[in-house]
DNA sequence: TTGCGGATGGACT
DNA sequence: GTCCATCCGCAAC
């Protein structure tokens, strides 16, 4: 099989929580599942650093939950919440340093009727634009806790049309505390952002 | 052992 | 626009 793509080196991931959110922007993920593949652009991520982050499931330090946030960058961290969905980060930072990522937002390449399927829906545009949405259409689960990020069931790869893209960045989303830091990045103007809500075949402006 | 909060999404009005 | 289902990890007793 020709890969025209290239994996994300490990060394990728153990940059700062931070600065991996805003270089995940534009980077494609891919999901390996019996013999097919998902995939899509990541146009929306979230940063959670360790230390001095209340909103971080880090921040009081390591549990069983939590303890691959403090493992080498390159990793899964799946968790489960509110009861019905499943949230996909990806871990970053150096070994001993808790950080990582919250996939919030995937604009889909391949796959997609694999991804209605899961989704078991018809709407294009409501596939993956929210992070258990995402996960839900990628067949995420905590199966895939600690699940090395340069392996063969989920990895990252560079997209081969390399484009400019404009990240943007705004206060992070869902959360009680430590809500003013500029956390969040995103791709402008793209339909798969989960800021935006109700969105249907004709773009209408986002008023707010 | 119990109680509770949470990085959400979907159904419904 | 509003409300609510529903599981896991953690802290307290």
């Amino acid at each position: 099989m020709k890969n025209a793509h290239i994996k994300l080196p490990k060394k990728f991931y153990t940059q700062s929580a931070i600065k991996l959110a805003q270089n995940l922007i534009g980077m494609q993920i891919n999901r390996k599942i019996r013999d097919q593949i998902i995939s899509g652009i990541i146009v929306e991520a979230e940063a959670y650093t360790g230390e001095n982050d209340p909103a971080s499931h880090a921040y009081k330090g390591k549990t069983r939950r939590t303890e691959v946030m403090f493992d080498e960058g390159g990793k899964a961290y799946v968790y489960f919440t509110y009861g019905n969905h499943y949230c996909f980060n990806i871990v970053a930072g150096k070994k001993g340093k808790a950080g990582a990522v919250l996939i919030r937002g995937v604009e889909p390449i391949q796959g997609i009727e694999i991804m209605k399927k899961n989704r078991a829906t018809d709407n294009f545009y409501n596939l993956t634009n929210g992070p258990g949405k995402f996960a839900k259409a990628f067949g995420i689960d905590k199966s895939l806790y600690g699940e090395d990020l340069t392996g063969d069931l989920i990895y990252l790869t560079k997209p081969s049309l390399n484009k400019k893209v404009k990240v943007t960045k705004s206060k992070r989303i869902g959360i009680t505390r430590n809500t003013e830091k500029l956390y969040r990045f995103f791709m402008k103007d793209n339909p798969f952002v989960s800021g935006s809500k109700r969105i249907n075949n004709s773009k209408n402006d986002n008023s707010k």
